[in-house]
DNA sequence: TCCTAACTGAGTACGCTGTTCGCAGTTGTT
DNA sequence: AACAACTGCGAACAGCGTACTCAGTTAGGA
């Protein structure tokens, strides 16, 4: 099987000899991607995608040798499609503009949070996002190491905000129930152990802080802790 | 079905009357942790789980309604078991060692990076646990909402972390190959993304940089980032 | 002490999953 | 025209979560 020998961005698309496919990898990346997004990562199986395509669930093992491949087509399409950021020179903002865009992405494609992340599947546009980032921080005094270092640390902060952030979203979706019809179910529980007294902070926590009713707090909390991330890394530079 | 009535924790283990359960929650998720640490996440089915305890899989249905909370059992068992961190009444101190806490923890139970995080799941351990962090950064100055913003910072960038180094461990678990012959595998393409020219500085990761070289790199890269996120939380305190 | 409601354990079944095999049909090259 | 090399895919396998059902067991109330 020729199809299942090195790295997927190492075998041509079409074969030497024989009939055309009648599918190519970007099509069948993106419905992937779009199957993804709007029925959960759990809702591509092969056969599901297979019937999206109009195809035979097998034929899809033509284009790729495992679905784990089918997982690096889609992280690196959508590093290519869908991560926009603006490097104009100026480290702290380009960070900046880098982490939000990869937020933004993650949101959009949450299962990027859990898949989009290490050297399993460094595909061209991945590789490609991946110099255009440390592009940014290069020439301001840092070695490869320490460059490495503030680009994994950002990367982990926006990765880490994003899978709190969704994790909750995620339960309600699983859970069939709304996002209100979840809530109420929650809340008797949540009200029982701040009852209890013996978690005081929680219960502030619960009670008195304003994040919960802000709509788009979310948002600002990650604003205001990638400031202080970025506070912190900048504390690296020289002078 | 009253299992499947309400959150887990409220539901008593033992029915009023009745047989005695042949096993017990903890019993469970004992069980369930050391499968998943042992053989990974995936691992844990509801059958495999069933032959590990000598019963039916059917009869772990008796205990929990979902897998679902079986995961939820799982986690709030890890978080009052294998999280030990000190808090003194140093702020930076306790939540550094927060931070390590959380990382080690992880680490032992790589599958806590995706699944212990968020409301879902608030059982006692969790609840108490999450108490005593907010109580390291209590009294310094700070309203609960920046005080919730803090730990989920610092939060973020342990998960995030942690899943970046997890990610590669996983790859190489789950492609069945050992460490060395799955870097071997993944060389000859890095090598041709390196030798195409279009990387300079990605080209400078692979061969320049110390950190590829030194056997516990993400360790220290872990520990530096920490005292970076550490330093841009400090710059929240006043004065 | 006995009855009986309430529970436990689990075999069976359903509809999923990723993946392999074998084969018929199609194509590009020689 | 021949033929190697490919494509599409039905069928099958092993394993998954879990709903249903029912026989067997237990403990509270009378």
């Amino acid at each position: 099987m020729s199809s299942s020998r090195g790295v997927i961005w190492e075998r041509p698309e079409r074969a030497a000899r024989g009939p055309a496919p009648s599918l190519s990898r970007d099509e069948i990346t993106a419905a992937a991607v779009a199957l993804a997004d709007t029925q959960g990562i759990e809702a591509v199986s092969m056969r599901a995608l297979a019937v999206e395509l109009g195809v035979g669930a097998a034929s899809l093992y033509r284009y790729v040798a495992r679905k784990d491949e089918l997982l690096d087509l889609m992280v690196d399409a959508v590093m290519g499609n869908d991560l926009k950021f603006e490097i104009r020179g100026e480290w702290r903002a380009d960070l900046r503009s880098v982490a939000r865009a990869l937020r933004a992405m993650t949101l959009r494609h949450p299962w990027m949070a859990v898949y989009g992340t290490g050297r399993r599947n460094l595909g061209p546009n991945t590789a490609r996002r991946y110099e255009q980032v440390l592009g940014a921080i290069d020439g301001i005094g840092l070695d490869i190491d320490e460059m490495l270092m503030m680009v994994e640390t950002l990367d982990a902060f926006v990765r880490g905000r994003a899978i709190e952030d969704l994790s909750e979203q995620e339960a309600v979706r699983r859970s069939g129930l709304s996002q209100n019809e979840w809530l109420q179910a929650q809340t008797p529980y949540v009200q029982s152990l701040i009852d209890s007294g013996r978690y005081p902070l929680l219960a502030r926590v619960v009670l008195d802080a304003r994040a919960p009713h802000d709509p788009n707090h979310l948002e600002s909390a990650f604003n205001l802790g990638l400031e202080r991330v970025l506070d912190g890394l900048a504390t690296m530079l020289p002078e």
